[in-house]
DNA sequence: TCATTTCCTGACCGTATGGTCAAGACCAAG
DNA sequence: CTTGGTCTTGACCATACGGTCAGGAAATGA
């Protein structure tokens, strides 16, 4: 587990990158202990023990807990807002939301402790990112609806309200990342496979997309 | 805050009534300062001050914090456990699960508290009710799992698959508990309206029966 | 080689927290 | 009134945690 060596092997890495490599390093170990624990449950022992560092050293590279803990929220919510653009210039509901989905889902897998972190701070009442929902949060989801609003209007998809759509999408998606302990459980313990993926990912796409009456 | 008289009033309470009063009391304060908080997050002392209680109190009704916290767990299971009557003896898909997403719409409003302790409690991989997982809901999961299947196979509904429906159906009622303050944050800050929660319902609903080849 | 900056880390500190305890208040029943 | 059980609570304790710091090791550039 510690893992005393500085895993770049070959390079005698430049001064730049060290910093770099154990800013990584800190914010992987914390993502994930973050998720696990949740911010009054983590502890920067642990975060230290998981990133192989003395727990002095986080605070050479972090000043504070919470400090490390808005870098991590960070993290996430910028790649969620990438995913969006699988959303604009999209020709119609379908290929958008579909593509929209594909990506979130995609995301779920890849970074379920992201996920959870943000989930966690949300549920919590946004201590730390309260900013971000009152902005780009909501600049973003005003912009969608507008789009959903104007597939409506141009008859390409059923009526439905589009808020809550994007509630629904949000909803769904992340659930495979949130509630994955839930599910891998009720899977016989075992983690969803690649053809469970595709078919959950599938099933979701189906229900939703002829939900809105698009397929 | 601090509400230091019983909230009994009338009569003299008798000696069974102040368990049981004390133990509500500390109960709802806990699900409360569990669910904005964390397990980790919260202390007893401010459960005792929202209970209006000294700290040494909640320890002569409750041994540990951890056993506080397994009681307000197994609290809300319960309570998702009755909503599961609604898919019962229906007749048609269309009522079991428009009457599922009811109940479980009206319990996200209910008792958000109860729900984000559970999210969390899953989120950090079910520490405390990984046997509850294992036994009681996978059976529940099970039954509708079959429920489903029935209708599938009488041409009652489109052939998806029936588990991650179930999913799909818990990630979007619970969202809006779990992720209400987000919801309420770009709602202008405020909780929805009736007509708005109305609203969320009947979008649900729709694309989820729509969804599924129903109505 | 030397000077300067960056990086590393064991030892330490103050505080907050979960939990304990003993002494007493309250209450019902005999 | 007395007795025995239930309930209440301030004071206390041990521990764990976030954070600090001083001194030293590496790295870089001149």
């Amino acid at each position: 587990m510690p893992q005393t060596a500085r895993p770049s092997a070959l390079k005698p890495a430049r001064r730049t990158d060290i910093r770099r490599e154990n800013e990584r390093l800190i914010l992987d170990a914390a993502e994930r202990v973050f998720a696990e624990a949740g911010f009054g449950g983590a502890t920067m022992q642990l975060i230290a023990d998981l990133a192989g560092l003395p727990k002095a050293n986080l605070h050479y590279y972090f000043a504070t807990k919470e400090d490390l803990y808005r870098r991590v929220v960070q993290q996430i919510f910028e790649i969620w807002l990438e995913a969006a653009t699988s959303f604009d210039n999209a020709p119609d509901p379908a290929s958008g939301i579909g593509a929209y989905v594909d990506a979130k889902m995609d995301i779920s897998r890849r970074h379920p402790h992201g996920s959870k972190v943000w989930a966690t701070e949300v549920m919590h009442g946004a201590p730390v990112i309260q900013d971000y929902l009152e902005t780009t949060l909501r600049d973003w989801t005003d912009g969608r609806i507008a789009v959903i609003q104007r597939w409506i209007d141009t008859g390409q998809m059923a009526p439905v309200n589009p808020r809550h759509l994007l509630y629904m999408l949000w909803a769904t998606t992340q659930h495979y990342a949130d509630f994955g302990h839930q599910i891998e459980t009720l899977n016989d313990g075992q983690p969803l496979t690649d053809s469970q993926w595709a078919d959950a990912k599938a099933t979701v796409k189906t229900i939703i997309l002829r939900g809105i009456g698009v397929v």
